[in-house]
RNA sequence: GCCGGUGUAGCUCAGUGGUAGAGCACACGACUCAUAAUCGUGCUGUCCGGAGUUCGACUCUCCGCACCGGCACCA
């Protein structure tokens, strides 16, 4: 027997999963499920990542320590996994003792490697802002940008990784392992960083309090990607090195989104090599979700509202429809109206249909599913492309094209709906040919018991559904033509996929759209006194020009007159704003912000803009003078 | 600016050196076992634009445009 550890990434729990975490997870499972069918020994983890700064913070916002941050957030994940029927075998919380039993062990191999190493870092420091600054955001004069305070000249220790010296392996490994990266065009965007050139890469935080000691120096945090990658292990039980650790270790696939791939793919085998593990086989990472066409914003209200379509569709579908829509590795636009059309088109009526009409067909003329003792025409066709659609399936899973495997089981789906056309059945009920029926209904339930099968690690609640209503009381999983016994009494039972009627669900009451998160109750530390406040001279001005500045895709060279005087300021606008959009426009500009030199441009001062997804200038409601304070 | 990818029917996408396909949507027909379902037939395309190679390119090469990623840049 072969074994199949997959995984998800430990998700970042700084707040609840979306659609996108959905998304991965599922893809994991249809996995999972697959190769348990496929009679592997299948692990199967997901999880979260509860240390670092931004939790802490988090939790603070609310305030709540981190660990009840955590313990509070943690179930919301796993109730969303329980709802969407995820078929995880653990559930790994970095704040469990197992993964800190892990880790300490994990980091003290990577010590004992040598390629950890101790080196001082000096730099102009801002206790407020608890960081450095590094050289180049400074002026001469060193006061912090943002506090407007003399910086101090602190030396601090921080430890770091030898990741540069991993480069050639990594290299060498991925010409070795064309597989390694999946698909091709992240492979290709690692490999021209591997090329570039890697730095070494610091390991802990001395600002951050919330995470895990290094057990070599227990004054030092660990970084919380270097505490999260880990867990790919130590939830296998390799503090212990027990033998569930030697059984699935190394992970066959690493799933994950596109944007974390740097992490698993660079960093992650790095570490294993230094503390001299093997490497996972695989690292898959896919697209993002959109939403009709547009980025998935919590600013901005827009989202996939889970809750919503899986109410009316129910989960089955959502995960089908997630599955079938997308290929792979793509950013994948998600729209609801196609949900609606998949569901009816795919779901209700070429499978939910086929089910229905031939139970019926059953039911009216049988006591129980008849022997095939009668072949005939098409018969052998039906049985050859079961096996065919078998074949294929495999194919596109072994290269995650789930879409095209579902595809694959869709054409054998309407093939028998064209059989039941093709032998009229439905005439055969006399005497002389009801032996005949009897074969072709057997055929027909013996297909849609294959199909459950394969359907199975997409859709397992359908899948079961569909050999109930067949008479199995045992879910069988074997893909193999022939098995579904006679006699058994089939419960022809309610549609499983009823249609939905998408008029009826639009005379009901709109959603809310969900309200961008508010924080309400800001901390003390965060509010800055009225006088702090008053030392910045913010103006009025008018943008008298605007130019792009050669070689940088986000900045303009703009001139703003402020009825005094006359400047230059480099904004990070260009992405959004026209050059000539903006001549004529009033703006505000913060004067004594201290010049800095972009791109070989000097700014002379900032426009203040509201930034997050896009950008939008902050502009007068009406044109006042220019030079006028901003208060 | 550099690096990679994509651009094919209304939509989602396949695809091949010999001038294009599937599913959905749409139209018409058949059938009535079934969830107004199923089955059949049909429909629409300058295969992003331009140049080149070739007997012949949507498929190869070059140039360009658009979009999507990655890197730099975001005072």
């Amino acid at each position: 027997m072969s074994t199949f550890y997959v995984t998800t990434p430990i998700y970042y729990a700084n707040g609840e999963p979306h659609a996108g975490h959905a998304y991965t997870t599922i893809a994991a499972d249809a996995l999972a499920r697959y190769h348990r069918i496929k009679g592997d020994d299948v692990f199967f983890l997901t999880g979260v990542d509860e240390h670092g700064a931004n939790i802490d913070k988090t939790a603070e916002s609310e305030g709540l320590s981190p660990q009840a941050f955590c313990d509070k957030l943690a179930p919301i994940f796993t109730k969303l996994w329980e709802r969407l029927n995820i078929s995880n075998d653990i559930f790994l919380r970095t704040t469990s003792e197992l993964h800190k039993r892990g880790i300490k062990k994990f980091l003290t191999a990577l010590y004992e490697s040598g390629d950890v190493y101790k080196a001082p870092y000096e730099g102009h420091y801002c206790r407020p802002c608890e960081r450095f600054f590094p050289e180049k955001e400074l002026s001469d004069d060193k006061i912090c940008p943002i506090h407007k305070i003399p910086l101090e000249w602190v030396k601090e220790e921080n430890y770091f990784f030898r990741l540069s010296k991993y480069q050639d392996r990594l290299l060498q490994h991925y010409n070795e392992n064309p597989e390694f990266v999946y698909p091709d065009t992240r492979r290709n965007e690692l490999l021209s960083v591997l090329e570039s050139g890697l730095e070494d890469t610091s390991i802990s935080r001395s600002s951050v309090s919330w995470g895990i000691p290094l057990p070599f120096d227990p004054e030092h945090i660990a970084y919380v990607w270097i505490d999260a990658l880990p867990n790919y292990i130590t939830a296998l039980g390799y503090d212990a090195d027990n033998e569930r650790y030697h059984t699935f270790w190394p992970a066959n696939v690493h799933m994950m989104a596109k944007e974390i791939t740097r992490f698993h793919a660079l960093l992650w085998p790095a570490m294993l090599m230094a503390a001299n593990l093997p490497l996972p086989k695989q690292i898959v990472a896919h697209g993002w979700l959109t939403k009709d066409g547009e980025a998935l914003s919590k600013t901005r209200g827009i989202f996939i509202d889970m809750d919503g379509d899986i109410a009316t569709y129910g989960v089955d579908a959502f995960r089908y429809y997630l599955l079938r829509e997308f290929s792979f590795g793509n950013d994948g636009d998600y729209r609801p109206t196609r949900l609606h059309q998949r569901y009816n088109a795919d779901l209700a009526n070429d499978l939910g249909n086929l089910l229905n009409r031939v139970l019926g067909l059953l039911n009216k003329n049988f006591d129980g599913i008849p022997a095939p003792t009668t072949p005939g025409e098409f018969d052998d066709e039906i049985k050859q492309m079961a096996q065919k659609t078998s074949e294929t399936f495999d194919a596109h899973i072994e290269t995650f094209a789930f879409d095209s495997a579902l595809e694959t089981i869709w054409e054998f789906v309407r093939r028998v709906n064209r059989y039941v056309q093709q032998t009229e059945v439905w005439t055969l009920a006399k005497p002389e040919t009801k032996p005949r029926m009897g074969t072709i209904l057997y055929n027909c339930l013996e297909a849609l018991r294959y199909i459950s099968v394969l359907l199975s690690p997409f859709i397992p609640d359908t899948a079961e559904k569909i050999q109930q209503q067949i008479g199995l009381t045992e879910f069988d999983s074997v893909a193999e033509w022939g098995r579904l016994p006679v006699d058994l009494k089939v419960s022809r039972g309610e549609p499983i996929f009823p249609r939905v009627d998408l008029k009826k669900e639009k005379a009901q009451p709109k959603k809310e759209k969900a309200k961008p998160e508010k924080k309400t109750s800001e901390k003390k530390s965060n509010l800055i006194s009225f006088s702090d406040f008053q030392k910045m001279d913010l103006r009025v001005a008018r943008v008298i020009s605007a130019e792009p500045i050669e070689g940088a895709d986000r900045l303009l060279k703009l001139e703003v007159d402020i009825g005094t005087e006359k400047r230059q300021v480099v904004a990070g606008i260009a992405e959004h704003y026209q050059p000539d959009a903006l001549i004529g426009k009033q703006v505000i500009v913060v004067m004594n912000l201290e010049p800095a030199t972009i791109r070989n441009v000097e700014s002379h001062g900032m426009i203040l803009a509201a930034s997050d997804d896009s950008v939008v200038l902050v502009s007068p409601e009406t044109d006042v003078p220019l030079g006028t304070q901003v208060r």
